[in-house]
DNA sequence: CTGAAAGCGCTTACAG
DNA sequence: CTGAAAGCGCTTACAG
């Protein structure tokens, strides 16, 4: 590994101007920055990143938090791998490269700062957090501290936070009114749990689409899941007990339209003659399922590119207040309704 | 930030001492160092990690090469997601962390050393490389340089590297041996890629469960996919159109069986009463998608595991020769056999 | 068991 | 436009 010593004595200049070079290159005569770059190719000369940080305190290194609910490890971003690859892309056109951070030991009393820790020690310039649906306080701790983060799906206030989210409750008015198209007068939903952002805001976008609409809602008609097939599937059972049973659902999540589906057949009923459902999402299997799932998608990649900028002008404009993103949503129509 | 100075100053010893308290604890007296970590607590002292991986060449980072294919930007891993968790788990556990490469400016004479410039700027340990399918000359650099490495479901040769992948031969003869005690006799494919590493063995493995079975293979009976659904949607028409088409399908990956199982519907036929179908990966789909498919199941969690194990032998006993990892597959019967 | 000192490879005022 | 020098925060022989 070529150093800036050798590279500046092979050159006849001192590591300063090499150092130049790479930093302020305005600063270098044409003649001599042009030379440095040919002999710096030429022996494979690499900045060593570890010595910048040290000396500049910039890691150009973003963190990402992910799983940060030990108490459930199974959980699954519905998307998160066309998250991570429009987030990467977008990052490494600005000279960022991002570090999964561990959500290791998180017990104790320390474990509010888990993810400070990461960033102090590894001079991290800002942080990514996608969010499981629940308040980390470990999370909570990295604004408090100064931290220019960028949170997918959660809230996070603060002078150096913002954060990204679909439009959910403009999505599930789309839902809303396509049912209503369809005919349909007794809707239902499932909903996210409500102490999520997504799960409480579909819900409120679902309300005031009904009501705008001048329809009623039956308290019945509302009934809370946790996102995943089996919670889809027991809610749905409720909602066939029922004794005016809607004739269509809105359910705030593709893995719960799919577990309702389930319910639906499972009681001798079809989909969707007798029961019509709309997820949200759009992950992959909502195209594959027969009939095929109707459901407001979300802009995958978008969440991806709009939290690299966001995170980006926090770093290089660090007064700015940072407007939140909410991103549009759209609706897909297929076999389900 | 408190330093390793003023932590010194504090305890009134020298800088030596206290770093000998985190890096050869042994070393230093008991009561001496009690001290030293109490006040460490206390003022929120935290190593510097530039300064560590600057003194030491160790950055205690693994970079993670996963998209490398630019030609095919939405290439998607069937299971990335339980990989980076299990991956990370593994690796947090032996204070290691990863490192997400972009796969950036991937053209010019330079590309062939795209990865192995970001292993030498960031001092990386190791790499772990979550193959596409596509043999990158950039990968094959890495390991040609001496950089520990360990390959997911991609053969890369070299004293520092070494590869996991699951037993796909065999799990190609597992998927076999259930479709002939079901009654099959005419047994037909839909392959991966053939110069993929698993799309290789797993037809090797079922041409031999064939040959052992005693059954012969008519070549028309082989047809090679792409892995995706479209891939196994065309495959599939080319083998429903034979004079004597096949009673069952072992398609060497999900989508593909998917894809399969459509373009067996769109035909007339159903499935597994005309054709059974087997797949390969089990992914969530298999299990959601209806009749549910049969298929040949990865040890998802495990490649994570046994990829930050094989790294950390190689880190921290350079000199063995790494063996490569045969993850144990399992059959999973549901509705399409 | 502990300390003084050199060194890791950079950046950046400060002077010229 | 360029160089000499101090400093970033650690680790680790070497001496005692």
């Amino acid at each position: 590994m070529a150093t800036i010593r050798e590279l500046a004595r092979h050159c006849d200049v001192s590591i300063a101007t090499v150092s130049r070079v790479f930093n302020s290159p305005e600063l270098v005569s044409q003649e001599t920055r042009q030379r440095i770059l040919e002999v710096a190719v030429r022996i494979g000369y690499l900045p060593n990143e570890s010595a910048r940080t040290l000396a500049t305190k910039k890691s150009h290194l973003v963190g990402l938090v992910w799983d940060t609910d030990h108490r459930r490890p199974g959980w699954r971003h519905p998307f998160l791998q066309e998250i991570l690859v429009a987030l990467k892309t977008a990052l490494s056109g600005h000279g960022l490269h991002l570090l999964m951070l561990a959500a290791a030991d998180s017990s104790g009393p320390e474990a509010r700062q888990r993810f400070l820790r990461a960033v102090r020690r590894h001079s991290l310039d800002g942080l990514v957090i996608i969010d499981n649906g629940e308040r980390d306080p470990a999370v909570l701790a990295l604004a408090d501290a100064g931290v220019p983060c960028v949170a997918l799906d959660l809230r996070v206030d603060g002078p150096t936070s913002t954060y990204v989210t679909s439009d959910n409750a403009g999505g599930a008015a789309l839902a809303v009114r396509h049912l209503i198209e369809r005919g349909h007068r007794r809707i239902a939903t499932i909903t996210g749990p409500q102490q999520t952002w997504p799960g409480a805001e579909r819900l409120t976008g679902f309300r005031a689409a009904l009501a705008g609409a001048g329809l009623v809602l039956p308290e019945e008609y509302v009934v809370e899941g946790d996102f995943y097939l089996d919670g889809g599937h027991a809610a749905m059972r409720r909602l066939l007990a029922l004794d005016e049973r809607p004739t269509a659902v809105f359910a705030a999540g593709d893995e719960m339209a799919i577990g309702a589906m389930r319910a639906i057949v499972e009681a001798g009923l079809r989909v969707p003659d007798d029961v019509a459902v709309v997820g949200f999402d759009d992950i992959d299997v909502a195209a594959l399922i027969p009939p095929g799932l109707t459901t407001v998608a979300q802009d995958k990649a978008g969440f991806g590119t709009a939290a690299a900028e966001a995170l980006v002008a926090m770093l290089r404009y660090g007064d700015e207040p940072a407007e939140p993103t909410a991103l549009p949503t759209t609706l897909v129509v297929r076999g389900t309704t």
